[in-house]
DNA sequence: CTATTTTCTTAAACTACATTAATTTTTTTG
DNA sequence: CAAAAAAATTAATGTAGTTTAAGAAAATAG
């Protein structure tokens, strides 16, 4: 049994003959470290869950500075989900930090999944109100916590991701300069 | 026909027989403004679908100051889900901006449609699944925007809230203190 | 294992936004 | 509609975080 299928009955009660036809629409990709599996420009026809590896979600803003929106890694989802569900072209650029591996799904098989098993319309339903969660919480912080605060809570909410990000990336997530992070960790 | 009703339908496809049996399981609850319609303390037991009004959802940081993490008007969903279905103590505070009607739904109702209705699953999945989109652009703005570039984004997208909410709540909404809000619209 | 590139650090000058406090305008209430 | 309360404005002063630039340390590649 792999680490999608350990992962979906972490989530919803589901037979393994069910499991098997839903693995079965994945196909296993490898990328190695600091190769992009997203381009802004592209269409995006797939989503993916990782194996191995870690990876960041960004956007370039107005001015071409490049802004960490995310970071994923073991047995989290990753992707553009808005434009691989609109059709829209992908307005995130995703590199892998890490050699990856993951499994990767095409459109055309996440909504035969979607008809076909009741299951993983459930599981997606709880994946999507979770991340709502936790963005709902991260935007809560943005607006009450200083930039110190919320490096702190970084580093107790994510201590494995905090070893294997560099400073800068960290720094972008947390929108402040990798100068202004430095100084905070030198005061710490 | 009621609001909910047409809601749900411009989202999944669902027969009157069930929109009616979905409907049966709301009741219709009025605030006066200023009035509260969840304390932080409180246990949370339903959430809302606004007929007529607006609310906002807050939260005190630490040195006891508010801070306004959404409005809601009519059409939309408002509560504290995480709290609602986890059964934790409520996280969030939510006040009436207006006079307001709305269509509650307790807990074991909820769960009620949940197995018994389909379109339910579904169209909980989908609004879920905006959510976390719409957050995922707010997080993005709150990295890579100013203050006056997300204000003029507010302003842009909800012409409507902007007309019907006081400054000083919008300037917490924004993450700055009204002082310089009111800077920011001299200048303009 | 050395050379090159990238990341991290330090510090001085600068800016977007906060704080405080006083005044005016608007809204609410009896 | 008058009095009181709440919201908005203005301006001076203060601070969290940025910018720039240079040097040190670490990672990567040849």
């Amino acid at each position: 049994m792999n680490q999608l299928a350990e992962h979906i009955k972490s989530i919803v009660a589901i037979s393994d003959e069910q499991l098997v036809k839903l693995c079965d629409r994945f196909v296993e990709k490898r990328f190695s470290k600091k190769e992009h599996v997203l381009h802004i420009t592209n269409q995006v026809n797939e989503v993916y869950f990782i194996l191995k590896g870690c990876v960041r979600t960004y956007v370039h803003d107005l001015n071409g500075v490049e802004h960490n929106i995310t970071f994923s890694m073991e047995d989290w989802w990753f992707g553009d989900l808005q434009s691989y569900i609109k059709k829209t072209p992908a307005s995130f650029t995703i590199q892998a930090l890490e050699d990856l591996t993951v499994l990767a799904i095409s459109r055309e098989n996440w909504n035969v999944l979607l008809q076909e098993i009741p299951e993983f319309v459930e599981y997606t339903r709880v994946l999507f109100r979770n991340t709502m969660f936790s963005h709902e919480n991260r935007i809560l912080q943005n607006l009450s916590y200083t930039a110190e605060e919320r490096y702190r809570y970084f580093l107790e909410n994510y201590p494995n991701l905090s070893q294997r990000i560099s400073q800068k990336h960290i720094a972008s997530y947390l929108g402040i300069t990798p100068e202004f992070l430095s100084m905070l960790r030198r005061k710490k």
